[in-house]
DNA sequence: ATATACCCGACTAAAATAGTCAAGTTTTTG
DNA sequence: CAAAAACTTGACTATTTTAGTCGGGTATAT
């Protein structure tokens, strides 16, 4: 049960940007020196949390990328679901005709699954960016 | 995040026995039948299932698997863990030299990380497999 | 002008997943 | 005792997903 690497890279990210930022932009090219993450993905990554407006650009020299909301605002579950990266941990749904067809006795496990998926939700629900970084080490 | 149908399948047949059950061993013929799982991929998941102890066999004609424990000891993450099913949300682990390297400012997240896998785990480990059947809907 | 940095779709290699196959062994029952 | 039911086990394969790259853009500050 993982989360994907593009959810992970884009959590870091922000979370480096709402560390370094400053006002002015931060370019994908710090974040990518700072965080060891390929600048190329990072580019793929934003390109999705831009679309979904979690970030805006600013091209150009000295340009980068700016939180649309403060950490104190910005929802976890908002990054995420930028990403696609959709909580749903079973691939069967009451209704789908997939795996499972509704039949009572065919997933009795229904009820538990629905479950499982709120309660890993709410989690990311209730946390926001600035969560994160309240109990972090020591930086550089 | 998805949970793989190997988990899924577990819980649903080990549910599958804890409603068919009655004393005599529930063959993986029946529980095929009734929740539409393959035979041949039910046998590889209740191999580990014995190698894990959640489930005993009884070989032969009218063979079968009887649950070593009541469902209402059966711990999901029993099951989970059996099928090697880890709840490890990210790859990167604190001292790991894979991706994250463990500097403060490589992977400010960690601690997110860690209560994220903190918070599903402790779902599973508060459920049993009783609890699912609770408030099933009438079967057949 | 030109370098810097964003923009964007298409592509690919590698890993994970889902599921099958083959070739057994054990035990009950007719 | 023969035969069928049912468990045992490792190896194999097709499909899907994931992670990440490539190439060729466009915008803008200096």
């Amino acid at each position: 049960m993982k989360l994907n690497t593009k959810s992970r890279y884009a959590v870091m990210a922000l979370a480096d940007m709402a560390v370094f930022s400053s006002d002015n932009a931060v370019s994908l090219r710090d974040i990518s020196l700072r965080q060891g993450i390929s600048l190329l993905y990072l580019e793929q990554i934003f390109l999705r949390l831009k679309k979904n407006n979690i970030v805006k650009s600013v091209r150009g020299i000295n340009g980068g990328y700016i939180l649309v909301k403060s950490p104190k605002e910005l929802k976890i579950s908002d990054i995420l679901s930028a990403l696609d990266q959709k909580v749903k941990t079973i691939g069967c749904k009451k209704d789908s005709k997939k795996s499972c067809n509704g039949k009572s006795t065919k997933c009795i496990t229904h009820n538990f699954w629905d479950e499982l998926d709120i309660h890993i939700n709410s989690f990311f629900e209730n946390k926001k960016l600035s969560d994160l970084l309240k109990n972090r080490e020591a930086r550089i």
